[in-house]
Order: structure tokens, then C-alpha cells, then sequence
RNA sequence: GCUGGCGUAGCUCAGAGGUAGAGCAGCUGAUUCGUAAUCAGCAGGUCGUCGGUUCAAAUCCGACCGCCAGCUCCA
């Protein structure tokens, strides 16, 4: 029998018989970690324990700390699930059931039936049993018509089509209690291995995701080693449902959506307005010290403008019908930079007066179907912190840098730490689907790699994601749901300035084309609040917070007290109420640490004789008393420095 | 847009063929109180809308509207 060298990630080098499968290298390792051992990692590739190896291979044994396990862990299950339902809702056909980044699912055809809560419990149940079987997944490789002739007599027509796609290729299948699947594995030694499961809902689905094809039901469902594990993950579910910006924007009375008004239409209650100001007034003033100009245009615009920008007809159906006006038609606008654009062509421009920065926080209007529409993170209607600037090919780089700052700057006030970039290239192979000279897009990509350097961004390249007119960088910030939203984004444009002939004149007197870069840091305000209210768990830094003190006054002997109090507090700019409700002072705190005000500032005999306030921080309790003037300076210093706690 | 689930008072929910109920919020009164709910009374609803079945519908059936989950989509 021949040997061959098994290579460790510690790069140790072992020496193994031919045909040594993952089962026998982690028992030669150790008891624990055989018994943790869920897949192994064979150069690059997962595989099964019991697969035999032949021939020299680096080797890592995947524990569930690993992604790759992981990912068997939970592929397993979904077969583990599949068995389940075949033994209780016998001929239903199975479509595709892989594991996903937090769980797994599997999309099946039961005909009529719908599944119900009921079932999913059932379901659960024998999935319970069957890992009390400790049944193992057995790996089968068949030929094709082998293959192909078991599903036909099955009539699993879906795994049939799949197996289309494979002719001429050994198949895999795995077996598991009853159930035999087309797969390609791997999977975890066996059933026992899967320990606590938890089916979560029913979707639909389209079999391949075409909404051409028949829509298949989907059941989603995650398992782990521990109930600790399981328990923490429906805590964060649990927690992700407490956070929701629908329920705490409307408990808060931030943002309203009514069918009355329309799907996808929020209305900005005054709390909301105050939050959306603030930012907005932030941004303002960060603007203007980089030398931004701003202006305001119109809601809609002549549907040229749009032929012009080559947007229409290509996105017409993510926007709302043209508007006839006489003889003209005209465009809800579903950008701003056709606008922008028409400002600086109204006047040439010399290369002497370049970088312009037009800006503006546009409101723009896009149709979104009813069933994509959600709460302010997808709406019909919102408002972009939208800037356009016109600059020389040499001052791009400069200009790019000085954006990626100030997207920075405010995802750092606003405690955003954990964002990552995408930075979205042009795919070299299809290069006829992008507009612009070649030269200016390798130039550009090199610029924004460099900029992207040099300013430190946590980046990853996207080949082909580019936007037609040019490359972009999209931040990427992540919520409690573990959801990425795209925020910021800062895109160059070649495409726009020759559709809209932008010129300014060179120091040579000729005319030249300036480049275009779109930006906005947050991207839409109210996508941006919607991530912020849940990031915050609605309990926004004070310089955010729509209320900011709340004066309560022990019994009405101190009302006049309190509102002095109130009134001085008001001079000093801050956001403040006075609560003299006939209620007990208990009543009173619990309600506002409720709406989560930051302070509470208690007023009794004590304070109004040495003109002082008992301070009371939300969720922080009771922090004792101080001079009245001392407290407005501390609270003015904290908003003044946007401090993020506390 | 598609599939499924859900729509009862401002909010959270009970009622599952016999004619609508609780807690909180609101209003009125009493209480004047020191760091997360004082007590009492009052008021509040064509049970999402429209149609059908029935002696009788919040309850059963159908259509529509809205919300939620997911799919598809997102310049």
C-alpha cells in the first residue's frame, strides 16, 4: 500500500496510507477532535469525512468554528429536513436546499397544500427523532443515466432538470435514512451530529429564482451544536424585532406611512423632522467648509432630460408615469443630476474656477413594487444628500479623497465603526455595456484604488459592478439584523458630461470635458434614519435626540421653579419640556425613560432652594444633583461634540 | 408584481355562528407624592372594505384593500 503526505495548516506533514479519509487523520490526531470533526477541507475543497483521500493534500479538519463547517453543518440539516417531510407529506418534490449565511432552507412542491405552522412543528419534530438515530449521510457516485433513471421513477422533476445541466458527469448522491438526494455534499458523518433545530417560516420562492417559473414553498430553519447557541440566536432575532425602526419609528412618533397617503410615502412627524434636520444641518455645515454650493431645483423635470441622460427608457419602470403638461410631458424626478447639470452648463466655465460642488438634498421619486416597499429602508419617495462635482481629469483624485473624508467624517459621528466599501469596476471582458473612452476608466479605476489606499478604506473589489457611466465606491453598514445596506456612495461619471456636452475652458483655450463625480454620504436620508433609529435602538445621542431634557417637578410647589428651569435651558438652545402632569414622580420617569429621553431632570424643594436639578440619565439612573448652570454647560459641551455615549 | 400568513378601541390582545371585552393610553375627579406604573369614575368599535351563505356573521365563503415574511427588482 502506498503513503501519501497529508500537509496540516500549521504546515506540519504527516505521512498517511493511500485512501485515508477525514474520520481516520482526526482520530489520529485526537479523541475531541474527532468527535467535533464535521467535514474536512481537502486543497480548497470540502469534503466528506468518509471520502477517501489519494494522493498528496494540504488537509484542514473543519470543526463548527469553521465557515466550512458551517456550511455542512447546515446543509445537512436541510437534508435532515427534506427527509422529515418526505416521511410526512409523501410525493412532494424536492427543488434545491442549500445552507445559507445563517441557516438553511429547502424549496419543495407539495401541490395544493400550504404548509402550515402545524407542520412545521411536525417537521421539526421528526427531524428531532431522526437525529436520536444518529443515521449516517452515505455518499453514492452513479452514472448519469444511472442517476437520471432513479429520479425519473421518483418523478422529481425538479432534481431531473437539474440534472440536465450535468450530462456526461458522475453524479453524487447522498443518502440519508430514506431519503436519497442529488447532490453534491458534503455533509456531516451523520445525523446524530445535528443537535438542536429550529424551523423558522414558510416563504414562497421561485423555483431557480425566475419569476417566469412556478413559485415553490420554502421553508427556512437553523440548527446548532448547543442550546446555548440556538437560544442566542433566537435572542437576536428577538432583539432585531425590538430594534425595528417600523415599530420604534412609530412608538417614538418619528416617520408615519398610511395607506391613506400612499405605500412607500413616509410623512415626517415633527420628532422625525427634528432628527432629519439635524443631520441635514450637520452635513450643511461640513459642506460648506469644503467649498459646496448650494441650490435647490424643482420635484419634477421635462422627460427629456431624462432621454438626455439615457435613464429613459431604460429604467422606466422604476418610475412614475410622465405628467402631460400641454404639449409636454414631464418626470416625477427620479434623480437630481439632470438638474445639476443644467445649472452648470447655464454659464461656461473657466479650468480656473474647477472643482465645482453643486449640492442639494434632492427629493427624488422612484416607483418600487408594492411588495419591495419597507418601512423608510425602501420607499417611493426620498431624499438624497446629493452633490455633483465638476472637475478636471487631474483634480479627480484629489476630489475623491476629500469625499471619502467627509463619508467618513459622518460615519464616524455616528458611531457607524464597522463599515466595509465595495469598490464597483467595470468588467474588462463586456466592455461595450459601459460608456466612456478606455483610457479614462483605467485611469479613473487606478485613481479610485489609489485614493481607496490612501485613505485607508477596509475594501474589496467588485469586477462588473460598475455603473454604466463610470466606477463607483459603495460603504456598506450592516445592522442588527446582520442585513448590509448600502449608505454613501461616491460614483464617477465620463457618460453624463458628453450626453449633457459640459465643457469649461482649458488653459490651452480649448474646450474640455470635465468629469462628473455623484455623491452622497448618507445616500438617502430616509434609508439612512431607518438604519440609525435601529442601530440606536431608538436611544439617539443627545445632539440627535428630538428631546433632549425632560423637567419634572416633585408637586406643583416647585412649578414655577421648573419652568425657570425650562426657560434657561431653552435659551441655551436645548430641547427641552416641562412635565408638571398632577402624577407621581415614578410615573413620570417611567414614562420618559420609556421614550428614551436622555435626561430627566427632577426638581423638588431641595433643588428650587439652591437653584439646582436632580439628574436623572436614561437608562443610567439617578446621577445626583448639580448647579442648574453646570448641568446646561456639560449638556451643551456633549451636544456641541456630538458625543456618541453618554 | 408573485406565494403564504395576518387585519377586533390610539396601543397590546381576548372572543371561533346567538348580536363586542380586558389592560394600557385618553377625559373627569380625588390625591401633592424624591428616581421605572396612586385611586375612582367616564368615554371610546358599522370587528379592514364590499358582496354572499344563514332566522342570526367579528366568527363561514368570495373579491378587493392594507400590513408582515420571503421571492423577483433596486440607475
Amino acid at each position: 500500500m502506498s503513503t501519501i503526505k497529508i500537509t496540516f495548516p500549521d504546515n506540519s506533514v504527516r505521512e498517511f496510507e493511500n485512501g485515508v479519509n477525514g474520520i481516520q487523520i482526526s482520530e489520529s490526531i485526537s479523541k475531541k477532535l474527532a468527535a467535533e470533526a464535521l467535514a474536512v477541507e481537502v486543497d480548497g475543497e470540502v469534503w466528506d469525512m468518509s471520502r477517501p483521500i489519494n494522493k498528496d493534500a494540504e488537509v484542514k479538519i473543519l470543526k463548527w468554528q469553521d465557515d466550512g463547517g458551517k456550511y455542512t453543518y447546515w446543509h445537512s440539516s436541510a437534508h435532515l429536513m427534506a427527509e422529515a417531510i418526505e416521511e410526512i407529506f409523501p410525493g412532494t418534490k424536492f427543488g434545491i436546499g442549500p445552507p445559507i449565511e445563517n441557516g438553511f432552507y429547502y424549496d419543495i412542491d407539495m401541490g395544493d397544500h400550504a404548509i402550515t405552522a402545524d407542520d412545521l412543528a411536525k417537521i421539526e419534530g421528526k427531524m428531532a427523532e431522526y437525529t436520536q438515530h444518529d443515521f449516517p449521510y452515505i455518499r453514492k457516485e452513479l452514472s448519469w443515466q444511472e442517476a437520471y433513471d432513479y429520479f425519473k421513477q421518483k418523478g422529481d422533476d425538479y432534481k431531473l432538470e437539474l440534472l440536465e445541466e450535468h450530462k456526461n458527469e458522475k453524479i453524487s448522491l447522498y443518502k440519508v435514512g430514506k431519503f436519497t438526494d442529488l447532490c453534491y455534499g458534503p455533509h456531516v458523518p451523520s445525523t446524530g451530529r445535528i443537535k438542536f433545530i429550529k424551523l423558522l417560516n414558510v416563504a414562497g420562492a421561485y423555483w431557480r429564482g425566475s419569476e417566469k417559473n412556478k413559485m415553490l414553498q420554502r421553508i427556512y430553519g437553523i440548527s446548532f451544536p448547543s442550546k446555548k447557541e440556538l437560544d442566542e440566536y433566537l435572542y437576536r432575532v428577538e432583539e432585531a424585532k425590538r430594534r425595528d425602526h417600523r415599530k420604534l419609528g412609530t412608538e417614538l412618533e418619528i416617520f408615519l406611512l398610511t395607506p391613506k397617503v400612499g405605500g412607500g410615502l413616509p410623512l415626517w412627524l415633527p420628532k422625525g423632522t427634528i432628527i432629519r434636520e439635524t443631520l441635514e444641518n450637520f452635513l450643511r455645515q461640513e459642506q460648506k467648509k469644503r467649498g459646496y454650493l448650494a441650490v435647490v431645483t424643482p420635484h419634477i423635470g421635462n422627460l427629456n432630460l431624462y432621454k438626455t441622460s439615457g435613464h429613459y427608457p431604460y429604467y422606466k419602470d422604476s418610475q412614475f408615469s410622465p405628467i402631460k403638461v400641454e404639449n409636454e410631458e414631464y418626470l416625477l424626478k427620479p434623480m437630481n443630476c439632470p438638474h445639476h447639470f443644467q445649472i452648470y452648463a447655464a454659464k461656461p466655465h473657466s479650468y480656473r474656477d474647477l472643482p465645482i460642488r453643486l449640492s442639494e438634498f434632492g427629493t427624488v421619486y422612484r416607483y418600487e413594487q408594492s411588495g419591495e416597499l419597507n418601512g423608510l429602508t425602501r420607499v417611493r419617495s426620498f431624499t438624497v444628500d446629493d452633490s455633483h462635482m465638476f472637475v478636471r481629469q487631474d483634480q479627480l483624485k484629489a476630489e475623491v479623497c476629500d469625499v471619502i473624508d467627509l463619508i467618513q467624517l459622518v460615519f464616524n459621528t455616528l458611531g457607524f465603526k464597522d463599515f466595509t466599501t465595495r469598490l464597483s469596476f467595470r468588467d474588462p471582458l463586456n466592455k461595450e455595456k459601459y460608456g466612456g473612452a478606455d483610457e479614462l476608466w483605467d485611469r479613473a479605476e487606478r485613481e479610485i484604488l489609489e485614493a481607496a489606499e490612501e485613505m485607508k478604506l477596509n475594501y474589496k473589489v467588485a469586477i462588473g459592478e460598475a455603473a454604466f457611466y463610470g466606477p463607483k465606491i459603495d460603504f456598506l453598514v450592516k445592522d442588527v439584523l446582520g442585513r448590509t445596506w448600502q449608505l454613501g456612495t461616491v460614483q464617477i461619471d465620463y457618460v453624463m458630461p458628453e450626453r449633457f456636452n459640459l465643457e469649461y475652458v482649458g488653459s490651452d483655450g480649448q474646450k474640455h470635458r470635465p468629469v462628473v463625480i455623484h455623491r452622497a454620504p448618507f445616500g438617502s436620508l430616509e434609508r439612512f434614519i431607518g438604519v440609525l433609529i435601529e442601530h440606536y435602538a431608538g436611544e439617539f445621542p443627545l445632539w440627535l435626540s428630538p428631546l433632549q431634557v425632560v423637567v419634572m417637578p416633585i408637586t406643583d410647589a416647585q412649578n414655577e421653579y421648573a419652568a425657570s428651569v425650562v426657560n434657561k435651558l431653552k435659551q441655551a438652545e436645548i430641547r427641552v419640556e416641562l412635565d408638571t402632569r398632577n402624577e407621581k414622580i415614578n410615573y413620570k420617569i417611567r414614562e420618559h425613560e420609556l421614550k428614551k429621553v436622555p435626561y430627566m431632570l427632577i426638581v423638588g424643594d431641595k433643588e428650587k432652594n439652591s437653584n439646582s436639578v436632580s439628574i436623572r440619565r436614561h437608562k443610567k439612573g439617578d446621577l445626583g444633583s448639580q448647579p442648574l448652570n453646570e448641568f446646561i454647560k456639560s449638556v451643551t459641551e456633549e451636544i456641541e461634540n456630538k458625543k456618541i455615549t453618554s
